[in-house]
DNA sequence: GCGCTGACTTGTACACCGTTCAAATAGACA
DNA sequence: TGTCTATTTGAACGGTGTACAAGTCAGCGC
């Protein structure tokens, strides 16, 4: 048995935690040595980079995800679960959505959900390229929805003193505009535009729009063949 | 008339150019400067921050995607102008989407196309809070399609021999699941799954499920008050 | 038990970054 | 011409990610 020594899977871990507890803005090596009580510059024989060590980071989350089986629940119900997932995953987890299109990430966690996402709209019924289609509209539905909620939470943790003023000066230029300056008159207005319930509406509405480009099946009573 | 002196559009349009030109993670300060012929700090006394100048460069963009009246083309084809204008708008400038999670931004010219998203959708039927979801539900559409095209973008700036590599790489590991490998051995299937396909097919079946969720309108003919 | 070996760790150092600030500069106006 | 004020400059600071040579320590053959 070694000495206890640091691990990938570790360090990974601890980059998780960190990014998670203090945002992206604060992630350091140097930081994140302290933190696994090692010297900066350890992790280097372990990950390669920060930007190796993020993609790392960012496809363990990706293998976290839960993937029903179509076969189950139906492909509707297995379609909306995997959207659910996916956003809860990277609103838990904003740095994801931030690096994502920075950084080059493709591992066996994102593989995995990819391939089962083709999975779920091939057994709606899609096939070939149109499989691929639904499921990167989806996806990348799911992922601007979460890039939202990536900039609120950066927003909430800019101190609160900064955050007042930005408000202030935000409510200044909503107010030369006479929907946005409506929508400041009647605060319930604004609480209705909370992102979940945008992503609910906007998952429903996609689903449902790919679900009627779907080709006719051989369903209890179909019109054309 | 005071000597040529730095502007704040003119500092704006030169970070717009070196932006879109060598990407966010060559744009620096020091280099900014090189392109204005000035000295690396001269613009801080325009501008404040490096973060600030992004967020300026951002709402330049905001700006300028073309905003068609409902009114003349109907709300259908306006919600379709305006998300594709988006799209495209977001294509030419990556590090728009890139910064997107990570900046506070919020000027004038999102004000003015948030504003402008909100009357389509109120043109369309959707009153109050379901018109601010259904024009963030498709916003969040374009913005996560556009993040996926500027990650690809990313990974095809990091130099040639980088990106054989990492392709290979990619293609090792979706070698291991079944659907992904299928679209390796039929490289027509990878060609269709192209991101502007995917926008379109989302964009149409979104809109398709929006309209659907309209609340009853009086037309020629209606079945339900 | 000893010393070798190779896996891991450490500290130092480097180049670069965004930003601060006092000093220099140069047009405008008296 | 002299002064004022708006702008620019260059040097410097603290921070970053990372390379690298030197150190440390478990395990193993003798």
């Amino acid at each position: 048995m070694p000495r206890d020594t640091l691990t990938r899977e570790q360090i990974v871990d601890a980059a998780i935690e960190l990014l998670d507890a203090r945002g992206l803005d604060d992630f350091g090596m140097r930081t994140l040595g302290k933190r696994l009580g090692s010297a900066a510059t350890a992790m280097y024989w372990h990950v390669g980079s920060k930007d190796d060590l993020l993609a790392l980071a960012a496809d363990r989350v990706w293998s976290e995800i839960a993937l029903p089986d179509p076969a189950v629940t139906g492909w509707r119900a297995a379609a909306t679960q995997m959207a659910t997932g996916l956003y809860a995953a990277l609103t838990r987890h904003p740095w994801l959505v931030q690096t994502f299109g920075s950084l080059v990430l493709y591992g066996p966690g994102k593989a995995r959900h990819d391939d089962h996402g083709l999975a779920v709209y091939e057994a709606a019924g899609f096939a070939g390229a149109d499989a691929d289609r639904a499921a990167t509209a989806v996806f990348t539905f799911v992922l601007g929805n979460a890039l939202g909620v990536a900039a609120a939470t950066t927003l909430a943790r800019r101190g609160k003193t900064g955050m007042r003023a930005t408000l202030a000066n935000a409510k200044a230029i909503a107010a030369q505009y006479p929907r946005l300056r409506a929508r400041l008159e009647t605060p319930a207005a604004r609480h209705g535009a909370s992102p979940a319930g945008a992503f609910q509406l906007g998952l429903e509405a996609l689903l449902d729009g790919l679900e009627a480009r779907l080709p006719a099946r051989r369903k209890p009573a179909s019109r054309r063949a």
